[in-house]
DNA sequence: CTCAAATGTAAGGTAATTGTAAGGCTGGGA
DNA sequence: TCCCAGCCTTACAATTACCTTACATTTGAG
C-alpha cells in the first residue's frame, strides 16, 4: 500500500505564533510532506488559500484578526478540503463549535508530534482514497496533474480555461452540469455573458477528447439543461 | 446541507463490556442512527461484519479473545470502511499502533458523548459523499442528476421540459398536481395556453417511463383534477 | 516590444425539442 | 342509444438552443 502520493498534498498551516508554525512545519517536512504554506492571520490565510488551493488546512482557533471558525467558513466557500483544528487544552466548547461547523478533526495543545502526523495521515488517506491521475474516457485519457489529454500515443495539452471546464465536469462526472455552473467555474465572480465563449471552449475541448467532435460521446450536451462528461469504468 | 443520509449508515460496535455497548448504542440511537449492530468479541464481530457489511466500525482495543488491531485487519480484508478505536486513558502506545495500522480516529475513555458523535459524523461525512437520489418507479428508475430514465438496462435521456415536469410531479409524489401547477412549473411567468402542449409532454414522458404508455400506472391522470406520480416507497 | 497562443465574439446554420392542431378514444349522463 | 366533456394520440410545423467557423482581441513569454 503506497501512501507516497499523500506526501505531495498541499497543506496550509495557520497559527499566530511563529514558533509553533515553525515547529509544525518541521514536523511535517521531516515526515516527508513537501507542499506546505503558512499564514499568521485570517486575511493572510484567505489570500494564500486562493493561490495555493490547499488540500488540507490546519488552523489555530485563536487568530489576531478573527477566529479559526470564521476562517474555515471562508475556506469552505473556495473548496471542499478537510480542516483540522488546533486549540488550547480544555476548551470543550470550542471543540464542539468546530466539529459542529464541519471540522474534520480537533487536536488539543500540547500534542505529541506523532499524533498530529497520524491524524493528518488518517484524514488524507480517507479523503484522497487513491491517486487518480488518469481519467479514462471513450477514446482518450485525461491527466489533470499535467493538464494533458493522451490519445493514440499523442499528448495534447489543455489550456487554462479548458482545464477548468473539464475539471468542473469531471468533479461531477456522469451528472449534468448547468451552463451557469460551468461559467461560474471558469470565470468566477462575474460569470455572465460568457455563454457563447463557453460554447467555443466546449468545441475546442471536444476536438481534443472526441473521435468525432460533432458527434460527441464523452462530453455530451443535454439540451436545455447543460453538459455531461461520461467517464469509463465503474 | 442535508446530512440525513448519514444516519442510515450501518455501524458496528465492538466492546466486551455490555454496559458500555448499551450506552454507546443509546447515544447513537438518540442522535438518529438507525442501523447499529454490536458484538462482544473478535469472533462474533467477524461473523456480524460478514452479514451486516458495516460502513463504520467502532472497536475497543481490549477484547477477550484477541485485540482490536487484529480485528481491524480482519475487517479490512472484507471491506474498506473507516474504523474508530476506543481505548482506556493514557495508553499512547496503543494509540500509535492503531493509527499506524490505518485507523481513522482514536478516542480515549472516558469520553464525552458529544465528542463521539462529532467524530463519527466527521468521518462519515468525509467518507461518504452524498449519494444521488434514484427514484424508483414501477418499471424503471429516474436519475434526476443525469436527467435519465433507466429501464431494463437501457438509459433513456429526458429533455428539459420533460425533466421539469417530472421533477414537479416527483416533488409532490403520490399527491395530485393540477394542470395549472404543472404549467407553472414548466413555463413559469406565463403558463397559459399550454394545456395541450402539456398533454403532448405527458405522453412523451409516459413512453419513457411506462410499460404501456396508454395504460399508465406510474404517471396516472386524475380526471378533472390533474396528474399524479406513483413512486415505489420503502 | 513582438509574436504566438489563448480566449472572446459574432453570425449563419442545423437539428432536436417543443408547440399545434386535428381526429380518436372512453365513460358518464340523459 | 346517443352525446358530450375531457383526455389521448399522432404527425407535422415552428422554435430555440446549441453548433460551427472565421475572425478579433487579449494575454503572456521571451
Amino acid at each position: 500500500m503506497s501512501l507516497e502520493y499523500l506526501k505531495k498534498k498541499r497543506i496550509l498551516l495557520v497559527d499566530d505564533e511563529p514558533e509553533l508554525l515553525k515547529m509544525v512545519r518541521s514536523i511535517l517536512e521531516e515526515e516527508g510532506y513537501r507542499q506546505i504554506e503558512t499564514a499568521q492571520c485570517v486575511k493572510e490565510a484567505a489570500e494564500k488559500a486562493e493561490s495555493f488551493s490547499p488540500e488540507l488546512a490546519v488552523l489555530d482557533v485563536m487568530l489576531p484578526d478573527g477566529d479559526g471558525f470564521e476562517l474555515m467558513e471562508k475556506l469552505r466557500k473556495m473548496g471542499d478540503y478537510p480542516v483540522l483544528f488546533l486549540t488550547a487544552r480544555g476548551e470543550d466548547e470550542d471543540k464542539f463549535t468546530g466539529f459542529g461547523l464541519g471540522a474534520d478533526d480537533y487536536i488539543v495543545k500540547p500534542f505529541l508530534p506523532q499524533e498530529l502526523l497520524f491524524r493528518i495521515a488518517a484524514i488524507l488517506r480517507r479523503t484522497y482514497k487513491e491517486e487518480e491521475p488518469q481519467v479514462r474516457l471513450k477514446c482518450c485519457t485525461i491527466d489533470f496533474s499535467r493538464a494533458e489529454v493522451e490519445r493514440g500515443g499523442e499528448r495534447i495539452p489543455l489550456t487554462a480555461k479548458e482545464y477548468e471546464l473539464l475539471n468542473a465536469l469531471y468533479r461531477n462526472a456522469g451528472r449534468i452540469v448547468t451552463i451557469d455552473a460551468l461559467c461560474e467555474a471558469a470565470w468566477g465572480d462575474n460569470p455572465y455573458g460568457y455563454e457563447n465563449s463557453l460554447m467555443a471552449h466546449i468545441r475546442r475541448i471536444r476536438e481534443k477528447i472526441e473521435e468525432n467532435p460533432s458527434r460527441p460521446v464523452s462530453l455530451v450536451t443535454v439540451k436545455g439543461l447543460g453538459y455531461k462528461l461520461n467517464v469509463e469504468g465503474k
